[in-house]
DNA sequence: AAATCAAGCCAAAGCGCTTTGAAACTGACT
DNA sequence: AGTCAGTTTCAAAGCGCTTTGGCTTGATTT
């Protein structure tokens, strides 16, 4: 059943039907009511692509799915995903994915544009070398980043979280528990959100007059197996005097492996080791349910991706037009893995004790 | 730049240039030259829109993304879309997800399927009550189920793995290593892969000529938490006398959970209790990886979605006329994890730590 | 009673592509 | 020279929708 077909069982023009489905004014109520209820009984839904090619609006933002043997889609992402399908109901748009590799992303995102099979894209995962915002641009696509790149740090519209803000928290906090000695098990520096937290530790160090020497920094993906490497190479392969008697880690899947290394060390949290992991909060692995819980910083991914694709649409038709940059700050919840340095322990077992109950 | 803007430019007829763009054998080899340097040199693409309106192909394939406050998009989905992607981009198909909350599932088939959006959808997450088959196929939407319903049993197009089998074989190891009381942290038995693991389970059980109550099964989502909380139910507020010597558990992620449970009570394995989990095989978390390398059942999830994805761009081009059911066998690994019943254990400590170590 | 106006409807012109059916041009064969 | 098959090109007709501009109507104003 299509519009011809519907307009002659009805003895309306075509015309009259489209304005009446789609709530124009220039038709009276009740030949409205009647094309409705007649749309609805023959199960008449316009034809998307027709629709599509008509008013110049695809109604589906897009993404460019970076696939290959060597990238691993994240549970990151299909948590920002479902924030973002959250929202994408309401507003009756559709994700559309586009696979491509990573040397071939730039020709996906041209043909993404030229062949204007979506309204706008999302980016994310920013990356120290991020190329794709001028490229975007260059190309008329509207666009909303998740995260921000280090260069232009500005006249974009993102949404990200005050990465540094949380980490130079977090460092803070370590520092007033009188660890001098830290480890930050990072994300792959490679992209802008470890540089930002770096940046806070660093800080927080700087800050607190500690030289850089204070703290040891890894880099590696997000995994447990690389958390679980790299605190070994901390905790077994270095020597005690060495050891640093905090860590902050990038990420919960990084903590599982930590925690299991220091569990097969015999390192106790936090008598031994005080760690302070960021939360992207997913509903599958929560910072309470470790054996210790987890001290965290805390900020829901899937809340950025409802905001993005909010946004999205926003600035999609038109309601948005300066380009905004959107910070959310970062809670920082303390749980049972921070405690004092273990040098000052002993006067006070009772109170780590009690925290770490 | 569009097909005409081209056209005149070229002096040539729109005809001839989509026919040379579209590899027609009806032009000749210096003119497509021409065409296609010319097209590369401008940019041109053809809008997709109008593509899709004009051969009624989308050249995407859908996915009715399930959304809500309490549908966590879980991690298994993000490795099957990883796979998919992988196989979308050589069949330079994308990826169309349409939200929708479970109760508006119908509506969003009906939509997607009236509105001609995409050109195929595969269904997952099959579940008992499974409805979405029928529907698909009475609005002639070409589809590929990714799993199996209960009824109707065939007659439709599937990727499946061998649950059944699977989980006989990981009981009758348990079995034949002398387990007498064994338990099953499955995963929501709505769904009919939960189902048939337990029919595996339950038919290895008679085949031994044990009883039904040698079996404890527990069904709840396959998560940390669930996973920590049964194990906890099992070993710590059940007598000792029925307390199982080992444990099936459907995920990975309730096995996070489990160790967690069996660490906090001090209990071993495989000395005090074997366990074997299904590993879909995430990049993120390995089965060796655990403080004992877990003993698993393997499928990749991942693999199954580039399957899919191919098995479905077949169906709709038509290369795949039968409905074929394509069950996938699934490997048996024996890592660390399963051991001689505890009652044995002693005459064969030597062998047990061996495989433990 | 004529003039004005809004409400409700319609015919037709796009949107940018693919595809049909026909035309024009080649050379080769009678 | 005339015919024919094969090649290369083209004009035009869709695909199913939205939207512009205009046409009727009946009611309201002058």
């Amino acid at each position: 059943m299509n519009l011809k077909q519907l307009s002659q069982l009805l003895e309306l023009s075509q015309t009259t039907i489209s304005r009446a489905l789609n709530g124009y004014p220039e038709v009276s109520e009740q030949t409205r009511l009647k094309v409705v209820e007649a749309a609805r009984k023959h199960g008449y839904n316009p034809n998307s692509n027709a629709r599509k090619l008509a008013t110049g609006r695809a109604g589906s933002i897009g993404y460019v799915l970076p696939v290959g043997k060597n990238v691993d889609l994240d549970p990151h992402f299909v948590e920002f995903l479902s924030g973002l399908g959250e929202h994408a109901l309401s507003r009756e748009v559709d994700l559309s994915l586009t696979p491509a590799p990573f040397e071939r992303e730039t020709e996906a995102y041209r043909r993404i544009a030229t062949s204007r099979s979506v309204d706008g894209v999302y980016l994310s995962s920013m990356r120290n070398d991020e190329q794709r915002i001028a490229l975007v641009r260059g190309l008329g696509l509207p666009f909303l980043a998740h995260g921000r790149a280090l260069a232009p740090s500005e006249g974009y519209a993102c949404v990200d979280i005050d990465n540094e803000g949380a980490f130079y928290a977090a460092t803070q906090l370590l520092l007033q528990l009188g660890h001098r000695r830290l480890a930050y098990i990072n994300g792959d520096i490679d992209f802008t959100f470890a540089v930002h937290r770096l940046n806070g530790v660093r800080r927080a160090l700087k800050d607190f007059g500690l030289p850089p020497e204070s703290l040891q920094h890894h880099s590696a993906a997000m995994n447990e197996d690389n958390g679980y490497r790299l605190a070994m190479t901390l905790f077994r392969d270095t020597d005690a005097s060495e050891r640093p008697t905090a860590v902050l880690s990038a990420s919960m899947f990084s903590t599982l492996g930590i925690v299991r290394a220091l569990n097969q060390l015999g390192l106790r949290m936090p008598d031994d080791v005080s760690i302070i992991t960021h939360d992207d909060v997913f509903p599958f692995l929560k910072p309470e349910s470790f054996s210790v819980p987890l001290t965290t910083t805390r900020s829901s991914i899937r809340a950025a991706g409802a905001r993005i694709c909010e946004r999205l649409v926003d600035i999609i038709t038109g309601v948005e037009t300066e380009p905004v940059q959107e910070i959310w700050p970062v809670e920082l919840i303390v749980r049972g893995t921070t405690g004092p340095v273990p040098a000052e322990r002993k006067r006070m077992r009772g109170r780590t004790t009690e925290a770490a109950e």
